[in-house]
DNA sequence: ATACGACCTATAGCAACTATAGGTTCAAGC
DNA sequence: GCTTGAACCTATAGTTGCTATAGGTCGTAT
């Protein structure tokens, strides 16, 4: 059974736009696939393999460039350790925790600055006042 | 008493990169400002609020986009109602609070994923795994 | 008078796509 | 076999909010 993908196809397989997935493999994330006759991209498995791989890390919020790692590394030989794996993840679970963090703070800010403006005027208004310090 | 200021104070008064000065008026967020013989900008008070505004609206998460419309408001006559202002900030508030939940979503699927990682091999490993489908 | 930091302009680059223009191919229906 | 129209092709520019670079000029302290 050869299977065999369209751009479009491939899209829908994986949930991802067609100017996306040229644009992965411009930027060397994907391989580039083989051509039809007329010069149509047809991707076999492997590639739709490899862009569920990318999708769902991006959907976990890993830059692109550590996708290349994690790509790399998934390659790795059987019996390679995966601690490198297990580093890239923690410290990614550090930055999103950050990200929390400074979000809730902000979400204080905001929900202070709400509360106590009384829905007067402009020269009032207590988010503006928060803004010209 | 006449203050004015080179483009180098104005951004250590406001804690803003020259280089950002300069964009924030090729952009029209802050007024083209007057210059010296030689052609070097020459900032007054006004200028230094306005930024001071922009500063502290952009460390809110606000867009520039927004900020923009934030200044308009600000400089709307006296007696102007805020609702504006507000209904701006309780949006932003929502879209803070959006980013919370999502973040806090993936903190969890990467705890998760972390947590039964043992970190054994990379053909073993649950974080490739997740990524593999 | 000179040195040197601060300033000037213009352009390109970053992330991760998205949008546009203008043309070609493929597949389905007649 | 032919036509139509969706899907494909390339190349380039735009998005957000800056930052970096190159190559030159100005201002001021000694």
């Amino acid at each position: 059974m050869q299977e065999s993908f369209s751009i479009g196809d491939l899209g829908r397989l994986t949930g991802c736009q067609v100017v996306t997935i040229r644009y992965y493999e411009k930027i060397g994330i994907l391989a580039e696939p083989g051509r039809s006759s007329g010069g149509h991209r047809i991707y076999g498995p492997e590639h739709r393999d490899r862009l569920t791989f990318v999708r769902k890390a991006r959907e976990l919020g890993f830059s692109l460039d550590t996708v290349r790692s994690l790509l790399s590394l998934s390659e790795t030989p059987e019996g390679t350790p995966c601690a490198d794996v297990d580093r890239i993840a923690s410290r990614h679970l550090v930055e999103v925790r950050e990200k929390i963090a400074a979000l809730k703070s902000l979400e204080g800010t905001l929900e202070g600055l709400l509360d106590i403006c009384s829905h007067t005027t402009v020269e009032q208004c207590r988010v503006l006042d928060a803004l010209r310090d």
